[in-house]
DNA sequence: GTCTATAATTTGATAGAC
DNA sequence: GTCTATCAAATTATAGAC
């Protein structure tokens, strides 16, 4: 995967993230980068092709980062702290939305290989989040984890669609207080 | 009103609950009309226009089933369970996602008047929820209620977009439980 | 790897007949 | 109100030169 490439996924998910797949179009991307959309065809042949190496990405950039918190060895409310700094971060990038929001809402639109990706990206999250859970309560069973983690993940994906629709981080920061109410005292 | 431009209303609704409003076409609503395009112009001159009006016909129509449920004069707990419900009732209908979640993805796409539509959505179900919460809680501050209107809320968008994302309607049930959780005992 | 050129399609929108 | 006809623009994608 070459400099090139890496670069029009760089742009190809900000594209995405700010007006959705169906939205984006490989001339814009193009003309960021100075060269023809035909161009942009050498790399990847098809529409189908870029986006799934976006939503791809985007997965395996997300696992690193989900891995990076487990490798720090924290509590189980500290690590969830650390994934609400994680979607935190994404209210101040203006324009953009979420890949994860803007995929999911298309998602009946998609090749069905990003639908895969997509599909990929949720079990990923609620994996760890029912991991993290299980680690605080060790007596639960494997169920009972997986639905708070259900909880957890539905509030968190809710309060960033919210704010970042509304343009409002308050609205976030307001929703997410009520993860610590979920947790079993 | 007539209704020759209630159905392309009907149809536009359909389309962008499933599309996108940038995906969607006259030319297929027209096609779905047994009519042509030019004829959808003679309604809705732009497609801004008639984004509007489906954005705006949904607010009402909602609005409207926000009231039903305060006329029937319900404990605050079962005017949330009939809010439930009505979210509940759009895991069924297939291909189509919410309104309100692809309208809140495109935001930043959106005429103007599309998009204050859409913060009058918000104002609409934060209010509704936060006069819920202070008739359960006599005693809080405006402040306090309207934070646990936004987690409410926050929780109930995430429940569906999730739900939908997956195609899983045990997402949804296993995340709105956690509402009940939300409420001080 | 990037270009020019172009094909094939779709789209929002308008003019004018009926 | 709906039609035909059309325009101007944008889109994905390909062929072939350099």
């Amino acid at each position: 995967m070459g400099d090139t490439a890496q670069q029009i996924i760089d742009l190809a998910e900000d594209a995405i993230a700010t007006k959705g797949y169906s939205a984006f179009s490989f001339r814009e991307i193009a003309a960021l980068m100075g060269i023809k959309s035909a161009s942009i065809h050498y790399h990847f042949p098809t529409k189908p092709h870029l986006g799934l190496a976006v939503a791809s990405r985007y997965r395996q950039g997300y696992a690193a980062a989900l891995a990076d918190i487990d490798a720090q060895d924290l509590t189980p409310e500290a690590a969830l702290a650390s994934l609400v700094n994680i979607y935190r971060q994404q209210l101040g990038n203006g324009e953009r939305m979420s890949v994860c929001m803007m995929l999911a809402a298309e998602i009946k639109l998609l090749p069905v290989e990003i639908q895969q990706e997509m599909q990929a990206f949720y079990a990923l999250n609620i994996d760890w989040l029912q991991h993290l859970v299980q680690r605080r309560q060790p007596t639960w069973l494997p169920a009972e984890s997986r639905v708070l983690a259900c909880q957890l993940f539905a509030l968190l994906q809710g309060a960033l669609m919210g704010a970042k629709t509304q343009g409002s981080p308050e609205y976030f920061e307001q929703a997410v207080v009520a993860l610590a109410k979920l947790w079993p005292q």
